[in-house]
DNA sequence: TGCTCACTCGACACCGTGTCGAATAATTTC
DNA sequence: GAAATTATTCGACACGGTGTCGAGTGAGCA
């Protein structure tokens, strides 16, 4: 079972970073275009409705070929979720500190990322968090990911007490921020289910906005 | 595609309902015996690592025979979900109109009814959260559920907002319902996925307890 | 030119599904 | 209680998807 963390099998040249420059190998290109193929039917399909030369077919290649550049689906569904993970690292810097505006609108902005990357790439996160259950790879990468918002947001909790200017716990900083970062992760699920709506997406914010401010400051007066 | 309401195929007797006192044919006990293999099957693997020949041996019969009592897999996580439903209407029930006692206490034995649903039929109620996405007939019956206790939360959050103890919206009552609502089905979710610990359940419902009360009421003074 | 190694392919063995028709057990009908 | 009917079980089969293997192919480099 071992671990199989690489894409590509072992002694493949070390994969070109986002940064580098080097020449796209040929197996780069259709490793891409296996990602690309596989985020575009998920649109559509669940991970495990989506057959192998699906994919193969897609990317003009031969089936058996999948298994040069992937040890299997859910390795292809770990590289896809590298691709957005950064997008989801800038949305945790929001969580930070902010400067002197009202806490209102740090939350409300944060939460408005979020929902926005929901909505760009949906099909992929919602397939990531499914897999987090069957894939041990995908749940450690996801739970880090998790972890990085939770940790940042008790944190933030914790200085706000300490300020004077938040309800003071229990619940711990951390329950609280476990349980606020996981409520906005399932409603953005659900969110990305339905079709697009703008007055559906600023209900939706709102809604999340006003519930992390009663919870961490107390009702507004 | 069609809809396959019935775990028995057509033209089998009315299903012996609960309360009917009326003689088990043995098509009753080998289905329930696929029921209970499938119940202590789910405590290990997911439904769709589970394969038909593994629910039939466990029943002592051939696989084959399988389909003559379900039309698939899902048919049986269906037919299993049925029975946890009327636990979890009690449990639904609690939310409604308390006596006299503070909202913090039926607030509080509401949520931990429901973590003690969680924790007794956590598998198979994963399963059937799980299904969701994948079986149409899964995800009409759960919305139905998951509408009862929006309802109920939402008329129970319009009452104490005409009387003023709420905080008025917006947030829509409704809208509120929704998070809080799914909110607790997710951390349940999660907590029925570690192992049981009587502390960490009471922190969790004590957490879940607080975002209610702050949500719903603004801070305690 | 010829070597090497990344890359591709078709063929194969395997496993799980769902269906069918025949065989058997239970129940009803006369 | 024998015959007819219905409920239940089974083995066999066709199908479709997976993952592996060894044999190519071709582009770049010595």
């Amino acid at each position: 079972m071992m671990f199989g963390m690489s894409p590509r099998p072992a002694g493949a040249p070390p994969a070109n970073g986002a940064g580098s420059r080097r020449k796209r190998s040929k197996g780069d290109l259709t490793s891409q275009a296996i990602l690309d193929t596989a985020e575009q039917l998920l649109e559509t399909k669940s991970l495990d409705e989506i057959a192998v030369d699906e994919l193969t077919s897609g990317a003009g290649i031969s089936r058996s070929t999948f298994y040069f550049h992937f040890e299997s689906r859910e390795a292809v569904l770990y590289a896809l979720s590298e691709r957005v993970a950064e997008g989801l690292y800038d949305s945790a810097a929001l969580w930070l500190r902010r400067g002197s505006e009202p806490p209102e609108d740090s939350i409300r902005r944060a939460i408005s990322g979020t929902v926005a990357l929901w909505r760009a790439h949906g099909p992929v996160l919602r397939a990531a968090v499914r897999a987090r259950d069957t894939s041990e790879l995908v749940r450690r990468f996801w739970s880090g990911v998790a972890r990085k918002f939770v940790d940042s947001t008790a944190q933030q909790i914790d200085i706000e007490r300490e300020a004077g200017v938040a309800v003071p716990g229990p619940p711990t900083a951390r329950a609280l921020a476990t349980v606020l970062v996981s409520m906005n992760e399932t409603m953005c699920y659900s969110l990305s289910l339905a079709r697009k709506s703008a007055a559906r997406d600023r209900e939706v914010v709102e809604t999340l906005t006003a519930v992390w401010l009663r919870a961490v400051y107390g009702v507004p007066r």
